[in-house]
DNA sequence: GCGATCTAGAGTTCTAGAACACTGGAGGCT
DNA sequence: AGCCTCCAGTGTTCTAGAACTCTAGATCGC
């Protein structure tokens, strides 16, 4: 709101669609009116109806697609950063169901930071393990694994469709990892990623890059996931020894 | 890049200004040509030429301050969110310098979350200690500590601009933090959190809200720090005991 | 049954202004 | 020196279209 009281239109338009969101008027994945006919009814242009919508969408609250429609988005989950599993946070009372989808497996050669991530040399070749992981049947996150040939050709004798990669990891090759070291940031989303997750192209998503590591300190996995921002927030518990920064 | 290949005169216009800054042409904290200028020089509309600024503030390259111009955005920080400290990625080796500037200090009422984390009823008093963490100058957090009042009350003699305030806790009041939840969400700025922080209303955010707890299992204070999104980004080392997730 | 093509419906891009709001410095007044 | 007002410069909002692009289902041909 500026200084004077005046609130944009779009803003206005924005806070009745946002109103009828959180009300339950419109739930998740509806689909509102089309753009044309909303900028009718709230008697705007169209570029003022879509400016309403791009706050929206920068909220979380709705998701845009080309050529489809405007939706209203699913909700989020929290991600506990530390214990290394998700729960959900308004979804847990729903009785979400988890589950893992296997999407791809194949050779190729790693990108510039899955190599550093994993000591190999510039483009070495690694096996790439591609899931989705889904919440009552809703995309959440998409992982790729990075895996150095050597261990790769191991790997992918598994039935990686049926058993998580840990456990071949583990069972497998007697690889426990011991330590990770894992980055998260904020991306947007690229079209390949978007597609598989349900999202637009560009759409803001956290970006976890993690290394993990065997006893012995070689790395043995590179993860990088994707969660689109509208369905992570980090949590985590500590203790301290001593004084807090 | 739509499938038949044509890219937006929005998005060939945010690449451009993207390479200039990328390759150095346009400094941190430089200001850009106003966007009429902008828009005439690259032979759009205001409204084409924005849609490009749009694309380049997402991204954290540039930030624009109404009424002053638009500016190429400040180097990012990393947050190591397991050890509680605060490195800076590409600023250590500019030899960053890094200082708290205590802002406020005042007894208020509780709003619902910090009143739900320290465990007290719907609006208990509470004193609210601001300060400002900045980097060579350059705010990139504002630190929000709530404390109950009996707390407060004791915390409010000490000399808050000059003594740290986990060091009031533990050596005037003996209160040792032990424990802490944290929870990190990405919001939009308010209108004082962007002041502070250099920022314009609206801006992303991380929005930090921790709870740290004493020996005894009393929640001390509650913390809420607000990161710019451009200046924040999470890294964290694990040690495991077994398989991973 | 499958692949190719078409099309309606919906989102996206872009034009060409005009007017409103914010900011900070300059200048005047006390 | 401090305060207030004004204004140039800059960002922001909004109009009223027109045209482009994407998507998925329907239809047709093989």
């Amino acid at each position: 709101m500026s200084v004077n009281g005046r609130v944009p239109r779009y803003q206005q338009i924005a806070d009745a669609l946002r109103e009828r969101i959180r009300a339950g008027e419109l739930a998740p994945g509806a689909r509102l009116d089309n753009q044309r006919q909303l900028a009718r009814s709230f008697g705007v242009t169209l570029m003022t109806l879509r400016q309403a919508l791009e706050v929206l969408e920068r909220e979380r609250l709705i998701v845009r697609r080309h050529g489809l429609g405007t939706f209203v988005a699913g909700p989020s989950i929290d991600y506990d950063i530390l214990h290394l599993q998700r729960f959900a946070g308004d979804l847990q009372a729903q009785g979400e169901r988890v589950e893992t989808r296997f999407l791809a497996c194949r050779f190729t050669l790693a990108d510039r930071r899955a190599a550093a991530a994993l000591g190999l040399g510039p483009r070495a070749r690694v096996l790439v393990v591609e899931r989705l992981r889904l919440v009552d049947g809703l995309p959440v996150s998409l992982q790729r694994s990075f895996l150095p040939a050597k261990i790769g050709d191991e790997v992918v004798r598994a039935d990686l469709a049926a058993t998580p990669l840990h456990h071949v990891l583990e069972f497998k090759l007697g690889l426990v990892i011991q330590r990770a070291r894992e980055t998260v940031s904020a991306v947007r989303l690229g079209r390949r990623e978007a597609r598989e997750l349900g999202c637009r192209q560009g759409a803001p998503a956290f970006e976890s890059e993690r290394v993990s590591f065997s006893g012995g300190g070689a790395p043995v996995v590179f993860d990088r996931v994707f969660i689109p921002g509208d369905r992570f927030r980090i949590t985590r518990e500590l203790q301290y020894e001593g004084a807090i920064a």
